[in-house]
DNA sequence: CTCTTTTCCTACAGACTTACTAGGAAAGGC
DNA sequence: GCCTTTCCTAGTAAGTCTGTAGGAAAAGAG
C-alpha cells in the first residue's frame, strides 16, 4: 500500500524545528541540554543528539561540553528560518528524481514541467524561508501565512 | 551524505505526470499504447505499465486492451490537474513524519506548527490543483503560476 | 477457433532511506 | 581525579523506491 509522497516533512525536519522552537523560546537562561530538550518534545534522544550535532555543523546552534552544557542558538531567534533548518537536517527543499529543479530537462508536451516545478518551489521558499523560529515560538505568524491557515477550507483533508 | 527531502517528486509521480501530459497532447487519434509514451518520454516500459494501471484504478485514464488498444484520458485534459495526477500515485500532498497535518499536536513552543505546515499545504494544493495538464501540454500555464516561474530569483539554488 | 496484440496481475530483488539504538571517546568544569 | 554532557562511529530492523520477469486475461483480425 502506497503511502504520502509529495511534500512530506521526515520525522528528522520535524524533530529539528521542534528543537530549535525549543532552543528559541528558553530565552537566555543559559544552554539547555539534548535531555532536556528531548524530554519536552517527546524525541528519543540519542536521535536528537545526532540532529542537533547536525545544525551544530550547519551553523545553527553552538554547543558547550560539560558541568552545565548544553545547545543554544547561535543567532537570534528572528534570524533562523523554518527553511534554515529544514536545509541543514535534509538538504535542499524542492527536488524531483533526487535532482534540483533546474537540472532537469524535459521534452514534448512535457517541456513546461520544468516552470511549473520552480514555481512550485518558489511557492514553498516563500512560505518557509519567510517564517522565523521567533514568529513561530511567540505564535505570531506572519500576516500572509496566518491568513493561509486561517481559511477553514485549508483544514479539510482532500 | 544526506540528501534531498522536503518536497521531494519522486520517479514515479514524475513519470505520471509527464504520460498524462502525452495523452493530453495526443489530442484524439486513438489511444496511445503504453510501450509508445514510454519511448516518447524515456520511461522504462514495465515500470510505466504499473504506473498507468495506478492511473486507471484512479480514474484517470481509460484502457482497451488487444489489436490497437492503448490508454487514453477519463476526462478532457483541462479537468484534471497536476494534484490529481501527484496524489492518485502517491497519496497525499503533504505529509509530516508520515500523517496529515490535521493528525497532529504539538506542544509548547512549537503549537504553532501545525498552522505553518497547514498553510504550507493550502499553498502548495493551490499550484498543483490550479494547474491543468491542458494547461501544461499547451504551454500556458495560469498567470500566477507564470509569475512565479519568471521571476529569475526562483531559478537559482540556494 | 486461432493468432497476435496489448493490457493486467503477481511476485520479486537490489539499492537505498528512515528512524533509531549502543557504546564509548573527548572535552569542560569542580 | 571525577562527573557531566557533548561528540563520534557503527550498526540494525523495517520500510520504500525503482525497477524486472513472466505470464494470464481480454479484445479484435483473419
Amino acid at each position: 500500500m502506497r503511502d504520502n509522497v509529495g511534500m512530506r516533512i521526515s520525522a528528522r525536519a520535524d524533530y529539528a524545528v521542534r528543537a530549535a522552537l525549543q532552543l528559541a523560546s528558553s530565552g537566555d537562561g543559559g544552554p539547555l541540554k539534548a535531555e532536556a530538550i528531548a524530554d519536552a518534545q517527546d524525541i528519543p534522544h540519542k536521535f536528537l543528539e545526532s540532529i542537533l550535532n547536525d545544525m551544530r555543523r550547519g551553523g545553527l546552534v553552538v554547543s558547550q561540553r560539560g558541568g552545565n552544557g548544553g545547545y543554544r542558538l547561535a543567532k537570534p531567534a528572528d534570524a533562523i528560518s523554518i527553511a534554515d533548518v529544514i536545509r541543514v537536517v535534509e538538504g535542499p527543499l524542492v527536488s524531483v528524481r533526487g535532482v534540483r529543479p533546474p537540472e532537469l530537462s524535459y521534452s514534448g508536451p512535457a517541456e513546461s514541467l520544468l516552470p511549473l516545478w520552480i514555481a512550485l518551489r518558489s511557492n514553498v521558499r516563500q512560505i518557509l524561508e519567510g517564517v522565523s523560529l521567533a514568529d513561530v515560538a511567540s505564535s505570531q505568524l506572519p500576516a500572509g501565512v496566518a491568513a493561509l491557515a486561517d481559511a477553514p477550507k485549508a483544514w479539510v483533508n482532500p
